[in-house]
DNA sequence: GAAATGACAGAGT
DNA sequence: GACTCTGCCATTT
């Protein structure tokens, strides 16, 4: 059965989807580390397109906040991200999360 | 094929 | 702590 998703077949978002998956409940992770495991330190906004057009359920996009503990954006919902954040266990203040050396996922 | 877009990062103010 | 400017990357139009 073949996928009606067309989502890109570049190794690039693939890895990035990939790593979304492994994000364990709890946790979060920058669009620069995500960027950096994917092989690309520098393409944390290529890795905030990719999600955003990939669409794929079950990946915790909410999970994936900016450089610093900072919310970052969001799909037009950026209070949802903090609420979903709080609801795992995660301190959100404003517009940072705090123990985000100790949420961070490497 | 080129230009424009965007869920950033980092340093400076 | 918050805002601004520049640089870098992949996707979309």
């Amino acid at each position: 059965m073949v996928t009606t998703r067309r989502r890109p077949d570049t190794a690039f978002s693939r890895k990035v989807l990939s790593i979304l998956r492994r994000i364990p409940v709890g946790r979060v992770i920058s669009y620069g580390g995500v960027a950096r495991l994917a092989g690309k330190p520098r393409a944390a906004r290529a890795v905030g397109n990719i999600m955003r057009e990939a669409k794929v359920p079950g990946l915790p996009y909410h999970r994936v906040i900016a450089a610093g503990g900072r919310l970052g954006g969001y799909g037009g919902n950026l209070g949802l991200k903090r609420a979903l954040l709080a609801a795992e266990g995660l301190t959100v203040t404003g517009t940072r999360v705090r123990n985000f050396d100790k949420v961070n996922w490497p």
